[in-house]
DNA sequence: AAAACGGGGGC
DNA sequence: GCCCCAGTTTT
């Protein structure tokens, strides 16, 4: 018995109207806060990229900006050492290669530095609007603890999950399982007797 | 395939 | 105090 996914995705956009945030139909914005997200809670990310947003909000600021000051907005988040200088470094090439532009297409997304898979397709999902589904812990993990795949890797899953949702569903995926998973599904302990799915779920991998 | 990067929050 | 977290890069 495999689970019906137009009601999964009803409830899911129910349960969280608000998915598609607004701030990350700004591509620039989109993609910084992806690369700033990387192995950080995203109740953390999501401040510190907007304090950083504050003061620059172009590459062009951004590359003008001192590394350190950059270093001090987001230190909030981990590896913030690093991160700055990735910012730094994606700023001046937006500015070098693409007009200060942010690209729309998977290959020149990920030969910015800091962007890998996931990333990329957070970008081409939410500020570009394409069918792209990106695949991060929470998407690989509730997806397997639904039952809709038995997958290892985060690139396995995207195309099982590609297989099994109509592509009109694709660029939604990973904001709403991102919220369920923030409060919900989460990865240790996770809440099922307060879950809006709790009747639909075989709880795998519990 | 596995280690390394790194500060914040939950328990 | 210990362990995990919106991954990517390097070894």
């Amino acid at each position: 018995m495999s689970m019906d996914i137009d009601e999964l995705m009803k409830r899911l956009f129910e349960l969280y109207p608000e998915a598609s945030n607004d701030a990350f139909k700004d591509p620039f914005f989109a993609l910084i806060s992806t690369v700033m997200s990387h192995r950080t809670r995203d109740d953390v990310t999501y401040p510190a990229a907007s304090k950083l947003f504050e003061k620059f909000s172009t590459p062009e600021e951004m590359v003008r900006a001192d590394v350190s000051e950059i270093e001090i907005l987001i230190k909030d988040v981990g590896f913030y050492r690093v991160k700055a200088g990735r910012i730094k470094e994606i700023s001046r090439l937006l500015l070098e290669k693409y007009d200060g532009r942010v690209p729309d297409d998977m290959e020149a997304l990920l030969e910015l530095p800091g962007v890998g898979r996931k990333t990329a397709n957070c970008v081409l999902a939410h500020a570009f609007l394409k069918d792209a589904l990106a695949v991060d812990t929470h998407v690989h993990r509730i997806s397997n603890r639904l039952g809709l795949v038995e997958t290892k890797a985060p690139e396995e899953t995207e195309i099982e999950l590609k297989k099994i949702f109509p592509q009109k569903y694709w660029r939604h995926i990973n904001l709403l399982l991102v919220k369920l998973g923030q409060n919900t599904c989460r990865p240790i302990s996770p809440r099922c007797k307060t879950c809006a799915l709790d009747d639909i779920c075989p709880k795998i991998l519990l």
